[in-house]
DNA sequence: CTGTGTGCAAATTATTTGCAACCCT
DNA sequence: AGGGTTGCAAATAATTTGCACACAG
């Protein structure tokens, strides 16, 4: 899922290093089909990086995340990572707690999903991310690039 | 948006008293038409239940969620709470953080809600919550009210 | 050398839990 | 009286931060 390529030169171009710990995130990010969260990720890099520590691992996830390579779900009780960007539906199992992605477009409805994959939709959530109107004509009154302005972050 | 009368016959109905404290934590969802989280709740009511724990919001809402009047939002940094069940979208702005309801089904593109709200959507989510179909197939193994049943929770 | 990145430990924050007192029925 | 409910404080747990050392450029 995960461009390691890709990631690798934009991790350095934006002026990061390239190091042993976060080669191996990047690794297992890249290998792995789940929506793991940082304790996974920790204990999977802890294999080959005994001495690595909880705080490097959010280092990294930060940073790939405002990169824009790798993206956050935010779940109870942890918060997910997911590296797939195109536009899909995360079918969230409420039992055994997996992940799968579907996709295509969001027109699909729960009656096709059962029928297509057997998973059973009980509840849906839909969030779009953005802009608000009022936030929009406020950053228009002063340029960009006034002292103050708050951070816009995902 | 909640229905005041609804949830308290069926608090009651359920086996839960209606006590000062959960009457004035319902009058406050019943009147906002915010999405707020437990602190924000929290310092509503302490303006007429000055002594009111945080331990008690969390206990009504919990309460609230199992009896299906209220669902959680699980937005970072905290959970946010919402009565609104109907299948609509959540716009909510990276930059003022407020959280607007968009009704309608799930079709609406993105350039749609810019034309129609003046919101600039920059990032959606879609998450569908139910059973895979390998824990349908688990759960017929057993007929249901075998002794270890989880809970399917929300 | 210089500064970025790391590991560690402490700090922060949201939420949960144990428990004694309280109040409604 | 009895059990659900409360407030308080302590416990959990995820995440962040401060800091000194390590290492790469």
């Amino acid at each position: 899922m995960l461009d390691l390529e890709k990631v690798i030169s934009a991790f350095q171009e934006a002026g990061f290093r390239l190091t042993p710990q976060r080669r191996a995130i990047l690794d297992y990010l890249a290998s792995s089909d789940v929506h793991p969260n940082a304790q996974q990720i920790f204990q999977a890099v802890k294999k080959t990086h005994p001495d690595i520590s909880l705080a490097t691992i959010y280092n990294t996830l930060g940073t790939l995340v405002q990169l824009g390579h790798l993206k956050m779900l935010e779940l109870e009780p942890d918060n997910r990572y997911e590296t797939n960007f195109t536009q899909h539906i995360n079918l969230i199992c409420t039992i055994c707690g997996n992940i799968q992605d579907l996709e295509g477009d969001f027109t699909i409805s729960p009656a096709e999903v059962l029928h297509q994959l057997g998973f059973q939709v009980q509840d849906s959530r839909l969030e779009y991310y953005g802009v608000c109107p009022d936030c929009q004509a406020r950053s228009k009154e002063k340029p960009p690039g006034s002292s103050d302005s708050g951070a816009p972050g995902t």
